[in-house]
Formats: structure tokens, C-alpha cells, sequence
DNA sequence: TGCTAAATCTCGAAC
DNA sequence: GTTCGAGGTTTAGCA
């Protein structure tokens, strides 16, 4: 961690202000927002949404974060996800409307939009000068399946290989385009999770483009499993199926690069 | 406000330990999960996630938020996306791994999976017992340019009747199926903001198949906005496109309900 | 319970 | 800057 790893005295990344005043909650909100610090507040606050849609949320007890990069988000003492929010790069107004009032106010240029939280009484106003540089790092994603079957074609079927990756069509991107052992062209379309109908009607565009130009082509979807409809679906368009699971991908992967690493090492 | 609403002395909602020990912290956290409070924790963590996906988070100062209904979320100084959660319903673990370092781990059953925070260092540990009974109303959804069409098919163009909505299709559900004023089939697709091209090719799909019994058959892509593939989309696939703004479909279904209950009032 | 489609989707990469 | 597609998508609605 940077902040002690020089063992300089780390400077306190926390200040909490319990049941703050207006005015003592709208300073240090102001000076944390000059100084691009996060700000949790908790506290009783109503809610007006305006922009792409609107909403309105009445008076209740929650959780505001104000990030760095000046995003918001309100979260409820319930569920995963927050009732009202905007994404980063907003612009803040803090403005104390009573004695015992404080608003808050995001807006977002483009699409213009605001968020304003009207809070009648503040809990705790922390100033949060948090350090965080690690890179979160994600295995078994789309990107990872498509990477191990180009590295091991047969990952699909035997005599399978691939020709190309991410080739452009008029409907979009083919995720792999390759022949199969008889010299058919075909075209992979990968899912990570459950497959659902939307994803056979993609592959099927493809390989309905395809067959245009090569009469002898082949429509593959690759995906941890099928949803009903798109089962139906497959079968109806004639399409194939294969089970692969994003886990198994990602596992072969670190495996191959451990050993491309160990290579190298031996080599030297 | 319940807390305020009868005059009864208010129990204090937030209940702040700012430096708490391991022992400290793992004893309020434990409590709180016990009677289903909210918890919030600033510190020091590195993040473990295994499941669907799996990812690694190495050392950072980070926001730890767990809800009432048992739902985990993990905030970055940075951005509006927690960069690990769990939905509601998790069991937690919680425990003191060494003097000054403490575990909280949250399992969701189905799908197996599990998020383990490791702190080296707790800043502040929240208890909170938020109470929020306000319910979020919400504007200018596509089911509300859904209704707002249904009501007045006008807003499409003079002499269009709809016949049914949500129709199933082999390839999906059309959301709304009418005639024209030349009594042609005529399909809608609606989106609320910026048409993509995927959108026009889901337009072309319900055509595409209902032409095979009515050949007499039209599309409409009907939303605020058109991205540029989709614009070429619609024109080589001899589809319309009707500009339709959802918060006027939001608030012209105000103004009818307002209306409608005027009228019933009316007639009392 | 499973499936389908929307979301104030957000986010990132490619053009 | 816009567009396009993935996402540990989540969530809600409906069969």
C-alpha cells in the first residue's frame, strides 16, 4: 500500500462527523469536493431524478457515496442495487436550504441530467481520502473462451480451425470464423452463460450472410448452456451446439501460460 | 418519518466505531448481521471472488457496504460500479484471522459462489438501522411509451390500430401488432433511447416471418433516437422509423390519468 | 421455477 | 466523439 509503504506517518484517510449541522456537513462536503476526496454521508433525504427517465423516492433513511471521480450513488438499506445514482464526471451543488436542510445536487452534462437529494437531517459525514491502485483481475469471461479455443481449436470438434477472430460482417462481428475437417466454412458464436434465443438469432444473421457467398456454411454456438427457446431455436435454424464452460477456458489458459512462461524460462 | 413520526425518543440509527479493533469490529459486525442491520466498513482489503467468474483484488482502501437483506457491495474510491458484490440473501462469515486482521466472507448458495474480504486495517465500522418505507416512482419507461401508443395509436401515425401487444413470434415477442390506415400489418418495435442496429434486425426478424402468411406486412422502429448502423439498417431493410420521446409518452399518460379520474370524479 | 426482455443500464474498446 | 457489444450483468414480469 502506498500510504504506509514508506513508513512516513500516514495522514488519517478518514475524518467522521457524527450528527454534523447543516452547515459543518455542507463545508466539509464542499472541501471534499475541491480536493476530489470521496464523501459518504448518511442521513434522512427525498430524492428527485431527472433526465433520460424521472423518478421520485419520498423521505427515508440512506447511504449517499460521492466517488474521486465524481460519481453518485444512494443505496437503501435493502437490495444490491442503488435507488438513484449518476455516473462519474458530474458536476456537485451543495447548498444548506434551512437551518436544518441540506441539498445536494449531481448533474451530468451529456446526457443532461441531475440527481438532487434533499436531506433533512444528516447521520455521519465522513471524508474518505481512500488510496486504491490495484487492478482487479477476472478470469473466465467471453474473452477468455474465445482466446483458449483459438489456442485449442479442438476445444469445438476435431479438424476444427480457425481462420479468423472478430471478422466484421454487415450485422455485426463473428467471434470466430473457421473450417471444419471437411473443409466447410463455419462460424462460432460464443456465450458465457446460459445461451438465449437473442444469441441464436445472432449467429443465425451470420451464417445467413455467409451462406451467400459460401453455400457449404456451418453456424456453431458455443456456451456454457441453452436456454429452452434458443434450444427450440437451434434446432429450427439447424444450427450447432457446443457445451463449454468459461471455467474450464480460463483454467487451460493460466495453465498454457504457465507453461509458455516455464518454456521460456528452460530456454534460457 | 416512522422514527419521528410518534414522538418517542429516536434510537440512535448509526452507531460509529472509528478505529475499531479486529475484535471490536468482528463482535459489531456479528451483532448487526444477527438483528439484520446495515453495515458499513472503511479500510484496507484485498478482495477474493470465486464463482460464475472468479477475480482477484489486491491490497486498496475500499467502502464495504452490507445490507439488511444480506447483500454485499465493495466500492472503489473510483466509479459508479462496485467492483465486487453479491445480490441479497448471502450467509456470512466473519472472522479474526490474526491480531489485526479480519475476514468477512459472503456465500450465495445459488449460484455457488463466494466473496471473501480479508482486511489488514478497519478506518470505521458502521452499524446502521436505516428505516426507509418510501416506495421509488419511476417515469418514462418503455412500457410506458408501450401505453401511451396502446392509448392514443396516433402518436405512430393517423389511421394506425392496434390489434394486440406482446404477441409471441417463433423468433420473440413483438411488442405491439396493428393495422394501417391501408389495413396493412404493421409491426412496432419500441425502444426507449437510441435505437441500435440489433434493434432494427429484431424488427426485421418479426417481419421477416410475418410476411410468410401476410405479405401486406410494414415495420416501424419506434424510439427517441437512431444510431447510425441502425439508420442504414432501416433503409436497406425497407423499414420506417417513428421518433417518439418517452418522457412525452410519461407525462401525456399523466395527463390522461389525471383525466380519467377527473371524469370519474365528474360523474359522482 | 425458468425464461424473456428491459435497464436512467454502465463500461470499455474500436473506428 | 460515436458506436457497438459484453456484463460475475441485475431485475422484473409472466408462463
Amino acid at each position: 500500500m502506498a500510504r504506509f509503504g514508506n513508513n512516513l506517518k500516514a495522514k488519517e484517510p478518514v475524518k467522521a462527523s457524527i450528527h454534523p449541522s447543516a452547515s459543518d456537513s455542507r463545508k466539509l462536503i464542499h472541501e471534499a469536493l475541491e480536493r476530489s476526496e470521496a464523501i459518504l454521508i448518511v442521513g434522512v433525504c427525498e430524492i428527485l431524478y431527472k433526465g433520460r427517465a424521472s423518478s421520485t423516492l419520498g423521505s427515508g433513511e440512506r447511504i449517499v457515496i460521492i466517488t474521486k471521480d465524481k460519481a453518485l450513488l444512494i443505496h437503501r438499506s435493502c437490495g444490491y442495487r442503488a435507488v438513484n445514482w449518476q455516473p462519474a464526471g458530474c458536476n456537485f451543488r451543495v447548498e444548506k436550504t434551512s437551518e436544518d436542510r441540506l441539498e445536494i445536487t449531481a448533474v451530468r452534462m451529456k446526457p443532461l441530467e441531475s440527481v438532487k437529494i434533499s436531506f433533512d437531517r444528516i447521520y455521519l459525514t465522513c471524508v474518505l481520502d481512500l488510496i486504491d491502485e490495484s487492478k482487479i483481475c477476472l478470469y473466465a469471461s467471453e474473452s477468455d473462451m474465445q482466446k483458449a479455443i483459438l489456442h485449442r481449436p479442438s476445444l469445438i470438434e476435431d479438424g476444427f480451425a480457425p481462420i479468423t477472430s472478430e471478422k466484421e460482417m454487415p450485422t455485426g462481428f463473428v467471434d470466430i470464423l473457421g473450417r471444419d475437417k471437411d473443409g466447410n466454412y463455419t462460424i462460432i458464436e460464443i456465450k458465457r452463460g446460459r445461451a438465449t434465443r437473442e444469441a441464436v438469432m445472432q449467429l443465425a444473421r451470420y451464417v445467413e450472410v455467409f451462406r451467400k457467398e459460401n453455400p457449404n456454411t456451418r453456424g456453431i454456438l458455443v456456451a456454457e448452456s441453452l436456454a429452452r427457446g434458443a434450444e427450440r431455436a437451434l434446432a429450427s435454424l439447424n444450427l450447432g451446439f457446443k457445451r463449454l464452460s468459461p471455467k474450464k477456458c480460463s483454467e487451460m489458459l493460466r495453465e498454457v501460460e504457465k507453461n509458455e512462461a516455464k518454456e521460456i524460462k528452460d530456454y534460457f
